[in-house]
This record gives structure tokens, sequence and C-alpha cells, in this order.
RNA sequence: CAAUUUUCACG
């Protein structure tokens, strides 16, 4: 049950072609089915794939429904995501990392800030550590919903628990910034990411903070920034 | 190397 075919019409319909060539499709058989419905964002046919293995007999398991999850976050629905998880836990089976992710990052979707920081405070009390994946989508979900204090101090936060925050921490929490129109805040950002964590800033880190001075009205920082930032071999689009 | 999680834009 090898299903690299990455497109979810694909991936269906070799699906059938097992069933049809005398192939009992599998838990990993449906999971990849899934999988690929969630790169497209096609929940509903996710969900559906869940009822129908079901009823086949087959029982999935943490990796099914994590991959549902994400397929229903990628679709915007949160509350179907978390009803997910929910079933997950009535069917005794232990949501793990990444269930809290997928479930977080839905959250992130769907600008619901608040409910991403409560999931990560529940998983705390579950004993799972929030991980890197963790606070990048929280941090996201902060930007999103327009609360860039909050994303600073989950920065601040994973660097005092030893996560190293990564590109993509700061990328978001530069939005975060933008987004609040701190354009001081977000060049300093983009300063510290390369002088004091070794961290080059890509054509997003670039691009968010010309925006941000353009929202404000700093042109000239704008431009300064363009300078900076073709110095670093980066060329704007 | 059989399936699942994170940033902007496009789709």
């Amino acid at each position: 049950a090898c299903v690299k075919a990455k497109e979810w019409q694909k991936a269906l319909a070799l699906k059938t072609a097992m069933r049809e060539a005398g192939i009992v499709p599998n838990v990993i058989t449906y999971s990849s089915c899934i999988s690929a419905c969630e790169k497209a964002a096609h929940w509903k046919k996710a969900v559906e794939l869940m009822d129908e293995m079901r009823k086949a007999g087959i029982e999935p398991n943490v990796i099914t429904y994590n991959a549902c999850i994400s397929a229903c976050g990628k679709g915007k629905q949160v509350d179907v995501a978390l009803n997910l998880k929910k079933q997950m836990e009535d069917a005794e089976l232990k949501p793990d990392l990444v269930t809290y992710n997928s479930c977080i990052a839905a959250c992130e979707k769907e600008k619901r800030a608040d409910r991403a920081l409560e999931l990560m405070a529940e998983m705390r009390t579950k004993g799972f550590a929030p991980d890197l994946i963790t606070y990048n989508t929280v941090i996201s979900a902060c930007a999103k919903a327009n609360m860039w204090e909050r994303a600073e101090k989950l920065v601040e936060e994973m660097i005092s628990e030893g996560i190293k925050p990564d590109l993509v921490s700061f990328n978001s929490l530069l939005h975060a910034l933008s987004n609040g129109i701190q354009w001081e805040k977000t060049y300093n950002v983009l300063v510290d990411m390369k002088r004091k964590h070794g961290i080059k800033p890509d054509l997003i880190s670039y691009a968010t903070c010309i925006t941000t001075c353009e929202n404000a009205g700093m042109w000239m920082r704008a431009y300064e920034i363009i300078i900076q930032m073709k110095q670093d071999g980066i060329e704007p689009l």
C-alpha cells in the first residue's frame, strides 16, 4: 500500500483500483488518502474517509486522526478538528504532540489565538512539553489575532525553556509586529535575529519589515531595508 | 524510504 500520489483524486482512484484488484485497504491506505485530501484542503472528503473506514471495520489510529485534524485545519474547520480530538479521546486513543500541534494550527487558521493558548496550556497538564512547532504555531496565531505583545512574550518563553527560535519563529513574530504596525520593533527583530541568534532573514522577513514601514509611512526606512536586503544577496521581486 | 503537525504570497 504505497501511496505516493499526492493529489486526492489520484489517491482515491488508486484506492478504488486496489479494492477492485482484490487488495484490502488498511489503516495506512486510508491515512494516506486522508493525507492526500489534506493537502488539497478537502476536509469533507477526509472526514468521509474516516467514516468509510470505520464502516469497513478498520479502526483509525492516532496518525489517521492527526491527518484528518490537519485536513480540517486547512479547511478552516476548527470545530470539526477539535471534535475529532474529542472523538479520539473517547476512543481511548491518546492525543499526542502532533495532535495538539495540529489542533493549534487549526485555531491559528481561524485566528483563534485564545483557543490556541488554551490548548498549549492543556497539553502541558497532560505532560506534553510544547516544542518548536507548537511555539511557532501559537506565535503565528497571535500574529493573526493582532496580539503582538503576546507573540513577543512567547519568543522569550521558548528561549527560557531552551527552545531556539528558528526562521519561522521570527517571521511569525515579524508578522505579529507588522500587524500592530510596530515598525521600530519590527526592524529591531530583523537585526537581532541575525546578530543575536545567527539566523539569516529571508525574503519573507525582509518583505514583512518593508511592508510595515510602508504602512507606517516610513518610506525612507523601507528604502534602507531594501538596500540591506540586496547587500544580503536577496533580490526584491 | 509505506501514513500525520508550524511562517508570507500564489494557487
